[in-house]
RNA sequence: GUCCCCAUCGUCUAGAGGCCUAGGACACCUGGUUUUCAUCCAGGCAACAGGGGUUCGACUCCCCUUGGGGACGCCA
């Protein structure tokens, strides 16, 4: 049999981070087994279903690169179908109307939380044999007895009685379908050999089997994955984490190393902690993924965009690059080649808007000087040591890294004092704060005409500050 | 409340009864390299939730407790 998998959000905001792992898992999955990806927008909830968040949802796959076989495939299309299958259950006494009122069925299960039960339909129109009529819906007639096994992936096996399942609608009083039905229906029809998804659904999962097993049709394998944690360990949240995955684009992290990060929550091989993607397509599989959640860790994340930054060419660098350049509004127009100021800076930086900030000295006047650095660095005496700089680097007609370091040494020994006295006070003056690449290659790059200014610049700020 | 699921360093995890004095990674700390920062290298801190069993032997198996999560919708 042929292995399809599939991933169905259902179109009501972005992407998130859960989905986005989740979604990756499957796409693994079917790579690895030479099978089908499919993408399907769940989006019978017309009420809250957007286009916006379909185009978010794509945008997203898209970016990670989750390219999907078929689809997208949205549930609105298919309509006819589920009525097709509603009609099916309800000719084979697998369903019935039910014209409960919500005030019935709300306050039947305030009675039932009150004596500390768990709130179900009672079946109260399971045997009335009513006729569809202007406020029925129709409900799926569950087993009164037995149990249903589910043999799951990762979770192993696990029992629901069904006495613990209601008759659940499929059918609202609007005629649209419900989410239980129309999954199975396109899991089904759509030949989804295996349904990897949020944990969450673990517990609709036997409600799922058992209108499959009234449809007699194939029951799929299944694997639900654990839910994915905030930095606090505790469920995720908008205002503390960054959920959306198009956050952690903007926020300066590469596809790759999202992915990477993704694919070790939950899942791992060994001690590895970095994988290609093709390393994760041999390597990955469903039956290795973890039964317990995990926590969001945006040091890890920086450690491998980091890694994935290093890894980078320069020019890869530069171009992914240009985006962030555009978000910050840096002109890189006058200044030193971009891919010149990749090669030394590449190391420096966790992510790409930190890298834009930390280059932009290079391409803007700076502004202000750090507070902490210029109390330690701009005392008295380095105004001295930055106009004998100024003098000797305005005499210097080669402007090679190696020419501006030797005339470092020179004034080293000609004011006899340390390399960090005018190594450092140099640095500040010309990028405003205390790090940047080896400082003679910072000069180089920064250029002859600019680095005079700024220590020109420099030189007025200490002698204002007497 | 009822049902379902989960439980190893702060975090991600290895561990499928003896290989465990519990391994790796991130973070953190110390030292080295670096005129700075970063990188890199060397070292360090740090965990089997608790209690009962089973067994010659439990991180590994079973039960209970505790703690966390999920479900209980005419949401998906």
């Amino acid at each position: 049999m042929k292995i399809r998998t599939r991933f169905a959000p259902s179109p009501t905001g972005y992407l998130h981070i859960g989905g986005a792992r989740t979604a990756l898992f499957s796409w693994l999955y079917a790579k690895k087994m030479g099978g089908e990806f499919v993408l399907r927008i769940e989006d019978t909830d017309r009420e809250r279903s957007t286009q916006e968040a379909v185009d978010a949802i794509l945008e997203g796959m898209n970016w990670l690169g989750l390219s999907h076989d078929e689809g997208p495939v949205y549930q609105t299309d298919r309509y006819d179908r589920y009525k097709e299958v509603i009609k099916t259950l309800l000719n084979e006494d697998n369903a019935y109307y039910c014209n409960c009122s919500r005030e019935r069925l709300d306050k039947m299960r305030e009675e039932q939380m009150a004596n500390k039960q768990k709130p179900k339909y009672d079946g109260c129109c399971r045997d009335k044999g009513l006729a569809e009529a202007e406020d029925t819906v129709v409900r799926f007639k569950n087993p009164l007895e037995g149990d249903v096994e589910i043999t799951d992936h990762v979770r192993g096996k696990v029992i629901v009685s069904n006495q613990e399942i209601d008759d659940l609608i499929i059918e609202r009083s609007d005629g649209n379908p419900t989410y239980n039905l129309t999954v199975v229906v396109d899991d089904w029809d759509m030949k989804i050999s295996h349904v990897i998804r949020g944990d969450d659904h673990l517990n609709n999962t036997p409600r799922q089997i058992n209108i499959l097993k009234a449809l007699n049709a194939h029951i799929p394998e299944y694997a639900h994955v654990p839910m994915i944690n905030g930095t606090d360990g505790k469920k995720l949240s908008k205002r503390r984490d960054a959920v959306s995955v198009m956050q952690y684009r903007d926020d300066g992290y590469l596809k790759e190393a999202v992915i990477n990060y993704l694919v070790r929550l939950g899942w791992s091989h060994g001690d590895q902690e970095i994988f290609s993607p093709e390393e994760m397509i041999e390597k990955f599989d469903i039956d290795d993924i973890n039964k317990s959640s995990s926590s969001l860790s945006i040091e890890k994340l920086q450690w491998l965009n980091q890694h994935y930054m290093k890894q980078m060419t320069p020019v890869q660098l530069a171009k992914e690059l240009q985006f962030y350049i555009k978000q910050a509004n840096l002109d890189i127009t006058d200044g030193p080649n971009l891919v010149e100021v990749m090669k030394v800076y590449q190391e420096r930086c966790s992510t790409l808007v930190e890298l834009v900030e930390d280059i932009r000295y290079f391409y803007e006047d700076i502004t202000e000087y750090n507070a902490k650095q210029a109390k330690k660095q701009f005392k008295p005496a380095a105004a001295e040591v930055l106009q004998s700089l100024k003098d000797s680097y305005e005499a210097l007609d080669d402007w090679s890294a190696e020419a501006i370091h030797q005339v470092l040494e020179n004034t080293v020994e000609k004011l006899e004092i340390g390399f960090g006295k005018v190594g450092q006070p140099l640095r500040l003056a010309v990028t405003g704060h205390g790090r940047s690449p080896s400082i003679d290659i910072t000069l180089e790059l920064l250029g002859k005409q600019q680095t005079l200014i700024r220590l020109e610049k420099a030189i007025e700020f200490i002698e204002s500050y007497l």
